[in-house]
DNA sequence: TTGAAAGCGGTACCAA
DNA sequence: TTGGTACCGCTTTCAA
């Protein structure tokens, strides 16, 4: 007799216990028309008594929205995905949106989840390597305001990214005042954009200070023990690289385990660079580059509201600022540069 | 002429186009009933044409279900919640259901948006501390199945926690076995059920080992400056504590920054043990308590799904285990005890 | 100020 | 095998 009434009260069973109509209970409701105060304040009393709930999908039928939005990112493990997530949500939750989030896991065709997952919201967010572009072009075709983040450009698509191209230049020309000649970059420019341009523009640096960048990257996926193989594979090569530029911390972080079995001491035998600065940076003495990560999801979520509230402006396309974190990993410093990572 | 045609494509246009009804149309994409093969063809060709989609919102409302379902953690920064998170959507999008997110940011009432969440999904996981117990029994009884993660059993609704009280004993005594004497608790056991649980235990262990527990914790929050600060106030002690035992690993990680800048070492001067084995864990060499992130979310979300589907079973309530890492920080060993972290 | 009723876009039962 | 139609629960226009 309690457990059973799964029964949901609905604006009728209000209705008629005021005995009105369920116009004027949705307009007491929502305070979109004048309804009497005391009508009004009936209606009230009814609602709490009933408990009434206005079912969300009747609503959003009626109104034609979702009054939700999505993310779509490859991952949450590492601290990048997850800050990322997390000031997207901040700012959507804000802007009294609520967030459908789908995880790619990298799988080999999450079109399916996607294009789902555009029937559920009213605009989303689509990170890095997660689905090909010509799916990202089907969602927007449909309709559906969306926002690329990390990733290069589709159609005309608001884009928002961190900036690679600038610390990875820094980063080289620190390095290359350390005075290291032979370089390995470790990691698969192809597994993500961001790779994919820290890459090159390690390449480019390197070659602009008339340096020969190494022939090819030596791929690896991007966790710790990949990084781990990696470094293995790179530091038996002969002559044996100076630094390991990696594409990501954990990989990195991979990296220096590897030299401390091979008997090498970093920075002395081999440095190492990372990127992110994710947390374990900080404890590891790692080189990296840092990221503007909760920002990076906020900035994505408020322009995805501007694009959902009709905004027909220009295609806006911003790179947001990064900054080298130098450490001891990357070589002998006079004083440690960094104050407080 | 193609930008404002927002217009979706309905059932009625699909049924006009094959002079058919919307009911066959239905059956067709759904494959609910019989339909003729040359029907359904022609509608499947219509439905490909037409680039139909059918309404999510009309589907549910149809249904009675959203196909969703939610989980409302505190945050997400720290890999201990991402990793759950990442556990339960990778099991929910298993199961066909969609993932709404809720980060309370440790705001005063969230109750709105998770009530407000409850209107959205079939069923949802509340983590932690998140939102009062008389919220979530309401949630509850509204008729929403609901599965508790790492806090208090509520009324009778399935919960699931990670054993705080079995690792806190070991890693106590352990630490009993190095020797020391005076202890002192760094963080906030009303801050969230977990640390609640491993305070109590702490203190029991030491107790029941016949030693005297510390008179109180030294409070703080969860991040890595809170506990930086909380060990300097600590390590000011006379005498001074000969382990901090930090409430979760980011307190540990600034507690050793701020034993480095006193000129103290670890664990020579001061042991220090953290909980959850966070990626930084293993480089600082931190003592700590692995739990089964992935696997507490990966639980929660199949016993969800267990009750959206009408279970009526039992209540259920486990906890999961969790395993002392044992590690350079909380004094010396004859040899490494972690294989491999 | 309020009510009647037409949607919103589907699903599924009952007949045919 | 297919069609007609009654919902699902709410919003909003048009009249009264």
């Amino acid at each position: 007799m309690a457990v059973q009434d799964r029964q949901q009260v609905t604006i009728y069973e209000v209705a008629q216990r005021v005995g009105v109509s369920i116009a004027t209970v949705s307009r007491a409701l929502r305070g979109t028309d004048y309804v009497a105060p005391e009508t009004r304040r009936r209606v009230l009393a009814a609602v709490e008594e009933l408990q009434f709930r206005p079912s969300r999908l009747g609503q959003s039928l009626a109104e034609g929205r979702h009054a939700a939005n999505g993310i779509v990112f490859p991952d949450l493990s590492g601290p990048y995905y997850s800050e990322v997530v997390l000031g997207y949500e901040e700012v959507a939750a804000e802007l009294g949106n609520s967030v459908l989030i789908l995880a790619t896991h990298g799988r080999p065709d999450p079109s399916r989840k996607v294009l789902e997952l555009a029937r559920r919201v009213d605009g989303m967010v689509v990170m890095g390597r997660t689905v090909a572009d010509d799916v990202v072009a089907q969602v927007a075709e449909i309709g559906v305001p969306t926002v690329l983040l990390a990733r290069a450009a589709v159609g005309a698509l608001d884009t928002i990214t961190a900036d690679n191209d600038t610390s990875a230049r820094q980063l080289v020309e620190h390095l290359l005042e350390h005075g290291y000649q032979r370089f390995a970059y470790l990691g698969d420019p192809d597994s993500s954009p961001d790779v994919t341009d820290r890459y090159r523009a390690f390449r480019e640096a390197l070659t602009d200070a008339g340096r020969k960048p190494p022939r090819s990257p030596v791929r690896c996926a991007f966790d710790v023990d990949a990084g781990h193989r990696a470094a293995r594979r790179a530091l038996a090569g002969s002559p044996r690289p100076q630094v390991l530029v990696c594409a990501n911390d954990e990989v990195a972080l991979g990296a220096m385990a590897a030299a401390a079995e091979q008997g090498l001491t970093v920075p002395a035998d081999v440095a190492i660079t990372g990127w992110d600065d994710v947390m374990a940076a900080r404890y590891a003495g790692l080189t990296t580059v840092h990221q503007p990560m909760r920002e990076l999801g906020a900035t994505a979520a408020r322009w995805l509201q501007d694009r959902m509230a009709g905004s027909q402006a220009a295609v806006r396309r911003e790179v947001l600022p990064t900054r080298l974190v130098v450490r001891t990993s990357c070589g002998p410093h006079d004083a440690e540069k960094e104050v407080r990572g």
